[in-house]
DNA sequence: TATGAATGAGTATTCATTCAT
DNA sequence: AATGAATGAATACTCATTCAT
């Protein structure tokens, strides 16, 4: 029992398989692919061992992504396109003066939420942020954009001080984005211990665009 | 030990040379390895591909370091020390007053100019961070350290208001690392069309720490 | 059950071959291991080389074999299990008062016959021989307890002298075991000359057991 | 510290080596690879280790040892030695009517005390058995010869029955040989445990011979 | 006498991928 | 829709050995 063959643990797995609800295959794929990730890092990230976890062979796969970068792209795609829809859900349900620290919230909250995503299209594989999204998501909500919004509609309703709206995003998004980064790099610096620096780094930000 | 026939000069210098030679050798390899980390990533550095780079056979990389993860860390470490220093140089040539300022200039310009290193200790493997430093570098310098220093002293020099200093050092942190990580990701950013943005950040901190 | 479709036996037969086709290849990688291992001998012993021999890539061995350890375990109790075989049949087949002997024939007769085999489970990896079987052999049979058994019965039988029957079946596997070892290393021994050696052997045994 | 190229330990160990007295650098060699050999095993042994276990460099071996094969096969040759010294020795020093048991006394114990080179001799490379002695050594004695001369002296006093000698001679062998590699290739039988089968043993060896 | 530098061959193993079924 | 069989390429690493010094 020990001892087996990749191809023999392969035959166990499947049969005890398709009982765990009908989700799509495509979808399980992607779960795998993400814990696997999360668990393993980017570098012994493998398809074979995908398979293994969904009791799928690793040919199997190929049926829904045309390789392993597909799969990589697809499945930072999904982290990403889940912060697009956390930035513009703390646009929506903020009211219009608060909008910006709730989108800096939302912003941090996700990262460290989701560190695989986040690193993997922040800080590993940036040339995903450049890639067209792929075909079948159209829903695509552009997370940068959410923020020059809020920041250029605050500019006209004269909350804040008139300037690029691009520049004074990128300025919240380098607050934000380092904090994050820092907190899933560095040891010291927890997603617990962070708030009061996390309030005190917004204030001084609001401070600054109101000036 | 001044007197000495023609034959122990000979012998010295032979061996200074060698030495020499080793030393050379080691650099080509660090130099050769951070091209080709920078060109291929982490995940498809290989040492192999290094050997190739410089000419020589796998096995000699062997010589020079016990193994891919020493030598991983030693370039890494490299880069750190610089960065140490440059921060440490930013420190002693800036007057009092200005310190902050410059170790901030000192901190990005030294990201951008070393990507390699920068991305390996900050954003890849920031377990090389709580390591020691190999035995032959004795000269370490905490480059954290300094930014803390920089700090608690101009608030007793009553130049900034009276903080956590760890706690100012961070928010600081956070801005450099934030921005100088962004641009190494995000190609919209690039060294020159940051300029701006990075004085204005670096005003908003004067003034904040200044309030 | 009985009644199939065309279409069904079709996948049945296929199956089976692909199965037959499955354990033939299985086969044939541990008769050239078996080859190679004889040839080489232990130390010299490579997957690679094996894969050479019968023609496919070396990592199509992994697909039947976990690794080279399973591999060589396999070779290993495969020839143990036809050695509990051997001394079994020898048991069943000679008249109660010539077990013994006739066990001491089926011993030496099986080293000499499979050398391969049993040099790598009574002189190379003794360890082997208290590992567990692999699941898919279950028909294990305790070679060493055919000749304890064989032993204790004679005893009973008032044949032979009654005595500890381990200690006295342990006197005559150092017997057979040294004369056969003794052929597989040393070249002035060999299979034919060695008979009278062998008669010899057994009637002193006898002779000293029925004293 | 930790971190260690290869030739940073040999020049560490090079310091400290000269002093453990001025054996041989010859014999230091054969020491060193005896340990490392009885440690490691066949497989596992490297001059490159022997090399490091006495603190020269691995090319130093060469001037001693043609190659790997010869540094074993002197190594194996000096524990052939050795043994026939021990059995030369039994011989000598017992009273002729006792010489056999003697002898079969000092092969068990040599086996046992050493037994690295017994496997490697009489178990693993007996090919050196057939080789020719390295010419350093002229004073070699064949250690089957003295068992072989003690039975033909036994039977020409009459004290055993006249049978071919050689014939004779190979019938103990087997049994202390049996014993012997039993003893080193199974846990259980230990070198204290088999004392009474030693005995037994020894008894219906020389019972028969009287016969 | 001893060594440093260097290498070519070899090892086990893992992986992404293809193709026929 | 899914898989079994198979492979070529790659990887880290170790070793015996040579050569110039």
């Amino acid at each position: 029992m020990q001892v087996q063959t990749r191809a023999e643990k392969l035959k166990l797995a499947s049969a005890a398989r398709r009982e765990q609800g009908k989700l799509e295959l495509k979808r399980q794929i992607l779960e795998a692919a993400a814990h696997l990730f999360s668990t393993n890092g980017y570098e012994d990230f493998s398809l074979r061992q995908v398979a293994e976890a969904i009791g799928y062979s690793p040919t199997t796969i190929y049926l829904y992504f045309k390789d392993k970068e597909e799969l990589l792209f697809v499945m930072a795609f999904e982290g990403f396109r889940g912060f697009g829809v956390a930035l513009q859900h703390a646009y929506d349900s903020a009211p219009p003066a608060e909008r910006i620290w709730h989108i800096g919230r939302a912003y941090v909250d996700f990262a460290l939420a989701n560190p695989v995503q986040y690193r993997l299209m922040f800080m590993q594989r940036s040339d995903y942020l450049a890639r067209p999204a792929p075909e079948c998501y159209t829903d695509f909500i552009d997370s940068f954009g959410v923020v020059t919004k809020a920041v250029a509609e605050a500019m006209k309703r004269g909350e804040i001080k008139l300037r690029d709206p691009q520049e004074t995003a990128t300025l919240l998004w380098v607050n934000v984005h380092g904090l994050a980064s820092l907190v899933l790099t560095n040891s010291h610096l927890t997603p617990e211990n962070i708030e009061p620096l996390f309030h005190w780094m917004m204030q001084m930000l609001q401070r600054e665009m109101s000036v």
